[in-house]
DNA sequence: AGTCATGTTGACGA
DNA sequence: CTCGTCAACATGAC
């Protein structure tokens, strides 16, 4: 269910219980939730696929994995694998996996590396991608939360066709210009499925992912589970260059 | 009904 | 030790 932008959606949907007292925490999670008694939820963040809810001393992040999904004050036949109870409301989740941190979120997590944060760093991330990943295959490096935090298969295939590379492009075979043109795009296009997600237009809107056809060429896209990754990959042959 | 999926982790063996 | 492979996940859409 999730990239990153349907993760900010979802805390978006969730800035109203800021500030309320959450009464306890509950769900067949591990998480020891013991700490979540009666104390105030101070603010709720992302980071990357992560919705992240801070407390004074502690945070606590939820990841949805693939089938995770939440309800607010509605609940589904299966029991929640993690649920804060307000006074008033819940919030339930299912098949969400969940995790305590002590102390700060920025303690653990750099921001900078978020596509969807204000502290996303495109000269870091250019560099990052020069220094660490020179010789791997592009369509691999999208996918690696390290560098690109919250970016899914969809944005992975819609940037790389926007960008016209490759998906099997070596990173450093590809000239710089366009490097940073993908990263330009890639954190555009995330703000874009933010807010294709308020009408559920993501995938109706995509060019490439889970098409058939080049709009452009009008011919068929190539359809494959590439590099390491092994995640379906939809890209035109004619459009996107190879740079290796 | 079978298949496939917006994701990650941990087990296992080479 | 590190890498590839595979299953698992109270699932859900087509």
């Amino acid at each position: 269910m999730p990239e990153g932008p349907t993760i900010k959606f979802l805390a978006q949907k969730l800035q109203k219980f800021v500030g309320e007292k959450v009464t306890e925490a509950s769900g067949y999670g591990e998480m020891d939730k013991s700490k979540i008694d009666n104390i105030k939820l101070e603010n709720i963040e992302t980071f990357g696929k992560n919705l992240i809810f801070l407390f004074k001393d502690f945070f606590v992040t939820a990841h949805f994995g693939l089938f995770g999904s939440m309800k607010i004050n509605e609940r589904k036949k299966v029991n929640a694998s993690f649920a804060l109870h307000f006074t008033n409301d819940e919030i339930n989740f299912y098949v969400t996996r969940t995790k305590l941190y002590e102390g700060k979120p920025q303690d653990y997590f750099n921001f900078k590396t978020d596509i969807l944060k204000p502290e996303f760093d495109q000269k870091l991330i250019l560099e990052t991608l020069q220094n660490k990943f020179s010789k791997k295959m592009i369509g691999d490096v999208l996918m690696d939360q390290s560098i690109f935090t919250g970016v899914g298969n969809i944005i992975r295939v819609e940037v790389l066709y926007r960008s016209k590379i490759h998906p099997e492009s070596i990173v450093e075979k590809i000239p710089v210009k366009k490097l940073k043109e993908l990263i330009k795009i890639t954190a555009y296009y995330a703000e874009e499925f933010l807010i294709l997600m308020t009408n559920d237009c993501v995938k109706k809107d995509a060019i490439v992912y889970a098409k058939k056809v080049c709009p452009i060429h009008k011919t068929d896209l190539e359809i494959e589970k590439m590099g390491k990754v092994k995640r379906t990959t939809y890209w035109c042959k004619k459009c996107q260059k190879l740079y290796n």
